[in-house]
DNA sequence: ATGTTTCATGCATACGTTTGCGCTGCTACA
DNA sequence: TGTAGCAGCGCAAACGTATGCATGAAACAT
């Protein structure tokens, strides 16, 4: 049999089809799309007619004849938090269910951006997914120039965009609640990137709190979002005396509280019993044995779904006014904290 | 008023270059590409004209004409293996750099491998890159059919299509080399997928040079790739009694080398002083002080580009033999490795 | 001064699809 | 029997770009 199995040679269009089917190329294109206006018989036939020559719509044709591309442009920063790169497959999976396609763009440093944004223009994305802190604002700019509707995920926005985002304040406040409830008193914050409002809400929230229940204030580390900088964090609280050490770190991601605990490790300090700690995400990592971690999951299929709800009100109608949408995130409270008073 | 209709607010086109400067519309298409049968005068008043108006090609009306649409679909497995997210970003970056779009397509079970491999042809993509083992032979078929390049990344191809692989061969016997002059001689190797070439070959290159040197044939573990895998193949053998007890294990992947570690550490195993770990991959975790994994680094930088060559070779001529690029991973001894003799 | 190149550009058409509008007949109602 | 209404379908014009061929003009050689 012939290398092509099915089609006789050439790649089936509408035309041919309407050739073969002794109607006009506009018969098909409606029938197939189920057009009530022509007859169900035709359909039929038309129907049974494409799927024996094997025929595929070819989307970029239609795309410049109805301005609908079925693209969505998925902007990433960088996927060294592993939460991004889950973010990342849970949105491939659903965009492929609902039939859109995703143009993957990375935004990394400077002149990057001019390119990345160039790509969502000249590929006519119907729509903009931007999961990076970094560019959110250039691109932002520039997609709401071109009415290009846009999207934040796991992001508030700074601008002219929706936003689909985990209740990051509440919980901060939710692991801050959990510390005191565990009797814990000395505490400290592994920040994250001082960019990203993420990172801030989470540690607004666990701050205040705190302060809400005259509790100390904790100890402010750096840890810029990575694995490298949790660990560096962790090392620093496991140099400190320990009168002076924390007895609870709250990492506002998970990849920075799994850095902090190898680091605890190394040095010989056991969690929880020497200190306790607690991350933010619900990366899988997470609940791997070794870690355990305590943590406030973000609902990552349901993020990704009002994401996917909102870009597509927004690419129906595109008057429609920014929305952010707020999800609570769910504390898991597993084996990284003391436990009882 | 109809015939001038300058507004800023009008996307440019071609068309509306040509108005403006006053020449035709293929005129403005050639000299933007720089086509050296225009004169440079015109070239530049043209270009200076389509910065000024911010204009952007069409690329789906450029595909449509010309048959090129600029756009490879990566179509990946699962990411719970980070070395498919670092794989991924590197080949966003450098296909970012070629000027080429990645169409990101996900390679789930059964019903999907169809709307993917659909996607690829509707999208008219250029080619393609597969870094899935499960969909390979299906989605591989269908490209080959429409004459769609394929390149297998980190795969040895199983019909018509190119490949870039590490030497995993090569790999899998460095290993073993290195286990053997550390004194080693109590084997174990936790196994791969068992549909992935990769990690077949793997198994192969340590299970043959230890053979070949006379050395004890290795207990066989399933780790299905996945770091529980490596987690439970790790509880099984901290079971064992000492005396039957491997003093080495190979897993042929790093992320379960590191579960394995993490079920040695769980279960009072010292590594390396108990066991020795070796991984393969070299993905960022391996080299955290809280691993400090011995394993095979794939060049990954290098095989992205060595894929990106072959395809775009078969782009420009669609008749270009199949080749296999073998590229040879780097041996990094670290920590979990007993030392001497 | 005439014929021949070379250069710079325009014309037309193609790519595959969608879509507004118009054209047939047939049915039904008056 | 005439005519309005409607179901079913075709025509043709987009959408934005690329490209083979034709054209006109200038430059060159004869």
């Amino acid at each position: 049999m012939a290398a092509s199995g099915k089609g006789s040679g050439e790649r089936a269009t509408v035309v041919t089809l309407a050739r073969l089917a002794g109607v006009a190329a506009s018969t098909v294109s409606r029938a197939l799309k189920g057009d009530p206006r022509i007859s169900l018989a035709t359909r039929r036939r038309i129907a049974s007619l494409a799927t024996a020559r094997g025929y595929m719509p070819n989307v970029l044709a239609r795309t410049l004849a109805s301005g609908r591309s079925g693209l969505i442009g998925l902007v990433l920063g960088s996927v060294e938090n592993p939460f991004y790169a889950e973010l990342m497959q849970e949105a491939v999976a659903q965009a492929s269910t609902r039939g859109l396609r995703l143009l993957l763009l990375h935004a990394g440093a400077g002149a990057m951006e001019d390119r990345t944004a160039e790509a969502l223009l000249q590929y006519q994305v119907d729509g903009c997914l931007i999961t990076s802190a970094e560019l959110s604002s250039h691109a932002g700019r520039i997609c709401a120039a071109h009415k290009v509707p846009v999207v934040m995920v796991n992001r508030v926005p700074l601008l002219h965009a929706s936003a689909v985002a985990c209740d990051n304040f509440q919980g901060g406040q939710a692991i801050a609640d959990m510390f005191g409830a565990a009797g814990l008193r000395r505490f400290a914050v592994i920040r994250g990137n001082p960019d990203s409002s993420t990172s801030l809400e989470r540690e607004r929230g666990f701050v205040e709190r705190l302060t809400a229940d005259r509790l100390q204030a904790p100890l402010r580390l750096e840890g810029g979002s990575t694995y490298l900088g949790g660990f560096a964090a962790g090392q620093a609280i496991a140099r400190m005396a320990k009168p002076d050490r924390p007895d609870a770190v709250f990492a506002v991601a998970d990849i920075m509280a799994i850095g902090a605990m190898d680091a605890f490790r190394l040095a010989g300090l056991a969690v929880p019993k020497d200190i306790s700690v607690a991350g933010f995400d619900g990366i899988a990592a997470s609940s791997r044995p070794a870690y355990d971690l305590t943590t406030v999951a973000q609902p990552l299929h349901e993020m990704v779904t009002r994401a996917l709800d909102l870009l597509n009100a927004r690419i129906a109608d595109t008057d429609l006014p920014d929305e952010t949408v707020l999800l609570r995130g769910m504390l898991k409270v597993r084996g990284t904290v003391r436990r009882g008073a």
